[in-house]
DNA sequence: ACATGACTAGACCAATCGGTCCAGAGCTGT
DNA sequence: ACAGCTCTGGACCGATTGGTCTAGTCATGT
């Protein structure tokens, strides 16, 4: 819901009612609230993304192989999400309160993934400084290629997407 | 104040408290209310990317080079505003309400940045086909970068893009 | 059998939300 | 001077917001 809709779309209610619980045991579990969910919810989507990225890089002959399987992986699950959910870190926690913490969360999620991305490329040979740059560019393309996606509500461009890599 | 707390982040007092505007001056010009404004604002915020693309690709000797001064041009305006604000466009109308209208909205605004950016590389002599996927990835390293930019708090990476383009 | 802590259930709250409405201010053409 | 507008000012509305609070359920260890 966090994905879709932002944070700020999202009424504490409207979750509740989806996850069938009541007040009590949100505030339980997360003493803070609607703060402690999104933070937790974005830290579970980062968790299948990495999942997903190792997937793809698994089998891969080279980093430009790896990342099309992704391309393709995303896109798929774009499409079932109904082209409509955008990048779960971004949703949950940018469209939040600004504050250090949400911003510092949202920095070592992404920072996770170019980090990853990072370690692909120089298992693939990649030198550091290029390695670096290429996990970078990795990131970006997915973050605006997500956001045309979403924009024309198709995934065309996401399967397009290596062909940046590539140039 | 949508670019920086996103559709769902802005109440509407807020907004008419900041413009010393009462409620009824709002909905005589903006009739549909809030959503109505959002589309304004992000309108009116891509007006001004158009003129800073423009004023960017001028004097340029290349794409690559009008894409430079465009980064630095933009780096200057995110640290300017605090290092928070985020894509004018995403955050009034991507984080606003799921439907149709806002999602066409978005799709035609970034698609004018898009054609804007392949018309200055067919400018500078690259092929049409070759325009459009560097335009294309144009508008990625923008809309990835800023977001590394804003999780960060640091306009860094928006400096660093050009290399990208590059390679 | 009983005590104890984890957890649920949902009524309840003040604050804020986007939106409606209308009295009247102020300008313009006659 | 007056009529006929556009536009402003802000009181007001029901709905919804995130969050609090407490009574009670449940599983577990002794």
């Amino acid at each position: 819901m966090f994905r879709r809709y932002g944070y700020n779309g999202v009424g504490l209610n409207d979750v509740l009612e989806a996850a069938k619980a009541p007040k009590g045991s949100l505030y339980h579990h997360f003493p803070n609230g609607k703060s402690d969910l999104a933070i937790a919810a974005a830290t579970w989507a980062s968790d299948g993304m990495l999942r997903t990225m190792a997937a793809s890089f698994e089998d891969a002959q080279s980093f430009e192989d790896g990342f099309t399987t992704l391309c393709y992986k995303l896109a798929k699950l774009f499409d079932i999400s109904g082209q409509s959910d955008g990048c779960p870190v971004s949703g949950a926690l940018f469209d939040g309160p600004e504050n250090e913490e949400f911003r510092h969360a949202s920095d070592h999620i992404f920072e996770g993934w170019i980090a990853e991305a990072e370690h692909y490329a120089i298992r693939f040979g990649h030198q550091p400084e290029e390695a670096r740059r290429k996990a970078e560019l990795f990131f970006m393309l997915l973050q605006g290629g997500w956001t045309i996606a979403r924009a024309k509500g198709s995934s065309d461009v996401l399967r397009r997407l290596p062909e940046q890599l590539i140039h």
